[in-house]
DNA sequence: AATTTGTTTTTTATATAAAAAGAGCAGTTA
DNA sequence: TAACTGCTCTTTTTATATAAAAAACAAATT
């Protein structure tokens, strides 16, 4: 039957929207509710009831009352609130990239089930997807065989990836100057800025800020396969990097610096100097991801 | 369970292995028929109990025999030999080009299986397929909204395609003129005006020779990513001239023509004149999809 | 009259079950 | 001794069943 980690991660947030409660103030209406947690009311009505069986609010008709406030205990332990298809997404990248897969390898599902504790349909949706990834290919006998993430894999991506971004950079530098796009990169630039004077506390936040900033670059030639290709991307980037922490300091330091120059490359109006900028960075994301894949 | 198309094709197949065999000779064993069919000795074993029972072959032991050859109505009648992803698939398009489903219409998975007589597993993977066409969207919720074949839709698909082929034909031009893909591209032009000289009656033998020539140009470039845009492509082009069969001859004549001074322009070593026929082409090729699709 | 709640109906997600097809082994035959 | 058959076990594909979640509807309250 479907999992029910739509409740439990609801029941959880109702517990905090709770703990900024007044103890026995009324609480607001289910319709509400269901707007605030972005959920229908029916689940809404589960959690409510749920919280009514732990004694924690009352529910009398139209007047729900919170009796005491939220306790550490109360909330679910947060081992199964992911998503069964992102848990098994996570497993799975992890088994492909390690010593159990060699490319090649052709997939026991079956097996993937059992090791990841699923049934085979996860494992059959997860393989879908990922042979649209271009992680897997399916054979004429129904078999799945992986690729693996190689460096022929990553050299693909990039390419791809460099067709994409340097079209969307001819774009961007032919922007009429009074294009909302440039108010969004001066935030984003500021952002660098405020993230390299406190670079040694919050490195950490430039995987996000390089998310964000390859894709306003990127929004000025909008396309839907574009999209899927960014879904791949930020896949193994995800996984790649979690896995990678070996100098992830000093990397995040020089790709602050590379969109620096690139975003001032995109401001100069300057097609061949936007270009120039924009190479240098991809080069190098490329050239880190190969070494780190193929670290002998 | 498991639909059994398989042994049903294999099953017609061996009738027609066995109408060219002589009465009363001994039949191939197992594995060489396995090997002849492409199939496992399981699925031959299972044909050949089926011929016994019906009295068409004897077998005992190794000694396997032909009483009489195969008639008319010893065939499985051919309505359900085709793959179930492939009758779903194909209803799908259908329905998704249909006058029940406008863009952004939010898809009725239950209803689908039921007009389409298939399980709501099979549309699920269907739906998932068509998803990282871009065809579909998944909403929050889990529920899924067309985008429907829209003008959009087609200028997106055909950007990518030009951006990915104006790469190709710039790494064709400069490939060594001892290249075997020169022998191929002759072959291929050969193929063309052959077609021109008899085009009364094989103009519809076009359709697989565009296939195979732009095949052949992106082959310069191999990228799995693009093995992917390209899938969505065809399932377009196939469904799409499938319902448009009007001036398909005109159509085809013209792009017989510029399929031959691409060609030209490749074979030239001139970079300019490679692109602009490849440029036009293109552009003949969008408009055409273009002008079917919003035919107001 | 506009919300809100209580209840019922639909729809989706996942596990389970079963048929179909593949793979492999041991004994047998040529 | 090399290939073949009979059998068993494994894996894949699909249908069905069921819980979770959403949506729709109706009665009640402010």
């Amino acid at each position: 039957m479907k999992t029910n980690a739509l409740f439990k991660r609801s029941y959880n947030q109702a517990l905090d929207m709770l703990a900024a409660t007044q103890v026995e103030a009324a609480l607001p209406s289910e319709p509400a509710m269901a707007a605030t947690l972005g959920i229908s009311r029916t689940t809404v009505r589960a959690v409510l009831a749920a919280l009514a069986m732990r004694g924690i609010i009352t529910i009398d008709g139209r007047a729900k009352q919170l009796l005491r406030l939220p306790k550490r205990n109360d909330y679910i332990a947060d081992a199964d609130l992911e998503p069964l298809a992102d848990m098994v997404e996570r497993k799975f990248m992890a088994w492909l990239v390690g010593p159990d897969c060699s490319p090649g390898h052709t997939i026991n599902g079956l097996d993937l089930a059992r090791q990841f504790g699923v049934s085979t349909s996860a494992i059959r949706d997860c393989l879908g997807k990922f042979s649209h990834f271009g992680l897997l290919e399916r054979q004429s006998n129904g078999r799945w065989r992986t690729l693996g993430l190689t460096v022929d894999f990553v050299a693909e991506l990039f390419d791809m990836r460099e067709l994409i971004e340097f079209r969307a950079v001819d774009r961007f530098v032919a922007l009429p100057k009074d294009d909302p796009l440039w108010g969004d990169l001066s935030l984003l630039a500021d952002e660098h800025h405020a993230l390299l004077d406190d670079f040694e506390r919050r490195n950490r936040e430039f995987s996000d800020l390089d998310h964000r900033f390859h894709k306003l670059v990127d929004s000025v030639v909008p396309n839907r396969f574009l999209g899927n290709i960014q879904g791949v991307m930020s896949v193994i980037f995800h996984y790649h990097y979690q896995w990678n922490k070996k100098d992830e300091s000093a990397r995040n330091h020089r790709a602050l610096g590379e969109h620096l120059a690139y975003i001032e490359g995109l401001r100069s109006g300057d097609l061949s100097q936007a270009r120039e900028s924009c190479r240098l960075h991809l080069h190098t994301a490329r050239s880190t991801m190969l070494a780190s894949i193929n670290p002998g």
